[in-house]
DNA sequence: GTCTATAGGTGGATAGAC
DNA sequence: GTCTATCCACCTATAGAC
């Protein structure tokens, strides 16, 4: 009872090393900084995760499994599309706002100094985010809520990048509104009023 | 005569120095890569620039430098709206194509680990590329050649958060297509056809 | 599961000879 | 301007006691 609320271990060093790679990427942060802030020794985080790599790799696969819990939460909570890529949207504005970048925006970043592996695992995220809008896009038009010009498919994808690169570019300014104003635009561009 | 055809140095330097941080990114590049690559001591490098902060310093600004020598070199050989931004597109492409990310999307990928004076040089890239593309989009469509909703400065805004996010995406695919499909995209959304 | 201790390597940076 | 030599901090990782 006395540890009920308290994570074990190896998931409280991926929260601390999620958080890390998120504000300072995968080559920027050490055991050394998750020991500090769990106050244990680096040692002890070698056996949880044996080496950097394959804490990087149930990173992804972690933030990986919760971004889908999220946006099948969207799913089922609300059948309306527009409120769907408003919620969606909101998703990328949440991280944003605790000051953290898109982990597989910033691993992305860093693909020629990461394990091929974990190449796949970011294709995969990407490519999973966008066959989770098309299907939204594409009915929605149908349906006359949404508007836009070209295949549901190239329109997540210029979703998912421009999102991510709204990201990367506002965390430069310190400015969240400055995100603000390209994910409004995205909406708009496809009939959804701000 | 016989070193005509020999950059100095400093600018040889920097070339490496530049391609390392356009696919590693600031934090997984050393003095030693440059010094093996260059063929010469890590000691010697100092001498040009005292600290890994001065050698970035230089880096973004000599960026920053040629990348508005490139967009004024569009302005000038061509009047059409159209042209111009599928010329704006191309630069980046080319970027792409080179196995490179734009080094200031790298940079601001790792903006926490930075000094501050360069999170300055960041903000100074952006909205130097948004305040050249407000004016064109502005009279490309007051003169019936581009077509959208919204304000210019938001539009130069997409074009860029986009274009670097596309950038950032299609790299951990490892495919050019996969951001000229959003490039074109992105282009089609004002009026201009691929 | 956590600790101490340490290995073996690399990081940025400096002093001083040539 | 380049070199050798060196410093010290930090890195990832391992061995073995508790």
């Amino acid at each position: 009872m006395a540890r009920s609320k308290r994570a074990k271990t190896a998931e409280r060093i991926l929260d601390i090393a999620e958080r890390l790679v998120q504000t300072r990427g995968y080559n920027a942060f050490s055991y050394a900084d998750i020991a500090v802030t769990l106050r244990i020794r680096k040692a002890s985080i070698h056996h949880h995760f044996p080496a950097k790599a394959d804490l990087a790799k149930r990173l992804i696969e972690r933030y990986h499994e919760r971004f889908m819990v999220a946006l099948e939460s969207i799913g089922l909570h609300s059948p309306d599309p527009k409120r769907r890529l408003r919620r969606f949207v909101q998703i990328y504005s949440d991280v944003l706002r605790d000051d953290r970048m898109c982990l597989c925006g910033m691993l992305a970043a860093e693909i020629d100094t990461l394990p091929h592996q974990i190449r796949d695992e970011l294709r995969r995220f990407f490519s999973a985010t966008e066959d989770w809008l098309t299907p939204i896009l594409a009915s929605g038009r149908r349906s006359g809520s949404l508007s836009f010009a070209g295949a549901p498919a190239t329109e997540a994808r210029l979703l998912v990048t421009a999102l991510e690169g709204a990201m990367l570019v506002a965390r430069s300014y310190g400015d969240v509104g400055h995100f603000a104003l390209v994910a409004d635009r995205l909406l708009s561009g496809i009939g959804i009023a701000a």
